[in-house]
RNA sequence: GGGUCGGUGCCCGAGUGGUUAAUGGGGGCGGACUGUAAAUCCGCUGACUACGUCUACGUUGGUUCGAAUCCAACCCGGCCCA
């Protein structure tokens, strides 16, 4: 699973391979520049231009989008030029990569918002700060410029069929499901970002290769150099099964609190352990600790302190120990539930109700049947336990399952 | 516009006149267990201070002792034809 660090381009040349699925063109033994990107790394004479297109479709992004955005970093240390692409156009038609559905058309206003809560939620990710490292550009300036001749020229240089061999597009057409013409144009679009900006190099994952692929041809057409196509593998979500995707919730956001976050990394699964480190922090791979347990707990505290810094991170990790530990021990920050809003006598089940810790009444008394609540950690076994007077009551804690508390004051 | 199928609890999806608060799965919440808030197993999963009452099967009416189930109109969605 990790980056074989071969002998021939090893030390220099790691951050490139670490986690990266696909490079192409990629003739190893060639000294062409073209052929060969290390050989272009080592030969140009400039930063090279490194793209990577972002549709700002929704509001959150997670750490499966990230994998290529530190993929950018990565050229960003090295002394490239990260040039991020805002898709505010193509964003309102939707790539129909792995998309079984037509995606639906966002208004102007949406896509500008969605694009600036993505700036801040890369802002940990990026280097945004080293001058000359970062050119932010949104792909209206050009695509809405398009005329029909244009558009044309770009249509020409495809066919029906190479169009028809695209993922998403040969199995809606075997299903016989709508594909919109103006779909086709998604991949031209694409690509011709890559011409408009002049990149050298283009990331995104692994099902990106089609829309890469159609940026070199294109810049081909144009006259321009073609850009290499960097692939990075996508990310299998927090239930180590399916990819990771908001709608599955197998997913880590990069907006989430470091509790939160700290909370999903910690039980990563076993077997994507090794994967998680080697694509989302820069931890040397042969350093891990032997524990399994260890491990995820070493990757939690590195992805939160990427994200919300070393001590935030700490605290993060603290606080969910107390929380699996059970909190009785750290009784200061217990929320308090005054009794002075029931009638007594209360039954026990209205008062577990009453105070919050559960939905309803009724849910309350499954709770209890179900061995859920504890008064001062004891079980509480009658739903009905009637309480006559509140000085009972008064400085005891009610506890619902292992994670909610509550203090009871006068 | 015509035809046809369908709209059920958080989601998916059974049920086609009478123990139906409504099978099952997912999710969620508890319990046990564990290196984990993982996996596995078990329980619960409409509301109400509650042996009863109320609210629920797209909407509104109707038939019936009784309907999510039958009828009518309307709203919304899929597919087919134009």
């Amino acid at each position: 699973m990790s980056a074989p660090t071969s002998a021939s381009n090893s030390t220099s040349f790691d951050w490139l391979y670490r986690g990266t699925t696909e490079i192409f063109p990629d003739q190893p033994e060639s000294e062409d520049p073209s052929q060969n990107l290390t050989q272009r790394l080592i030969q140009s004479d400039r930063p090279l231009r490194v793209k990577l297109g972002i549709d700002p479709t929704g509001t959150d992004i997670h750490l499966g989008h990230s994998i290529p955005v530190r993929k950018l970093r990565a050229f960003q240390d090295a002394g490239h030029t990260a040039v991020l692409i805002i898709g505010d156009f193509t964003a309102r038609i939707g790539d129909p990569t792995g998309k079984s559905e037509v995606r639906k058309q966002l208004t102007e206003a949406q896509v500008k918002q969605n694009a600036q809560t993505y700036l801040e939620q890369l802002r940990p990710v990026l280097d945004f700060d080293t001058p000359g490292r970062l050119e932010i550009r949104y792909n209206s300036e050009w695509l809405s410029k398009l005329d029909l001749s244009k558009i044309l020229e770009l249509l020409a240089s495809m066919t029906v069929g190479q169009m028809l061999a695209k993922e998403g597009f040969a199995e809606r057409f075997g299903q016989e499901s709508p594909i919109y013409l103006h779909e086709f144009l998604y991949p031209l679009m694409q690509g011709y970002d890559s011409v408009a900006v002049q990149a050298d190099v283009e990331l995104g994952g692994t099902d990106q290769k089609f829309n890469l692929a159609v940026g070199r041809d294109l810049q081909r057409l144009f006259n321009q150099t073609p850009q290499f196509g960097l692939l990075t593998p996508i990310l299998i979500g927090t239930d180590g099964v399916q990819k990771m995707s908001k709608s599955l919730g197998n997913y880590v956001g990069l907006s989430e609190d470091a509790l939160t976050m700290y909370s999903k990394l910690e039980k990563t699964p076993d077997d994507q352990l090794i994967t998680y480190f080697e694509l989302l922090t820069n931890l040397p791979l042969d350093t891990l600790p032997e524990n399994p347990r260890d491990r995820q707990k070493q990757l939690a505290l590195e992805v939160v302190t990427q994200f919300h810094g070393a001590d935030a991170a700490t605290q993060a990790q603290k606080d969910a120990q107390n929380l699996v530990a059970g909190a009785t021990g750290a009784a200061d920050n217990v929320p308090e539930f005054s009794l002075s809003t029931v009638e007594f006598p209360v039954p026990i089940f209205y008062l577990v109700s009453a105070s919050g810790l559960c939905k309803s009444s009724g849910d309350a008394r499954r709770q209890i049947q179900g061995g859920g609540v504890k008064l001062d950690g004891e079980k509480v076994t009658d739903v009905n336990q009637k309480f006559a007077q509140a000085d009972e009551l008064t400085g005891r804690i009610l506890q619902m399952g292992k994670k909610k508390f509550v203090r009871l004051i006068p």
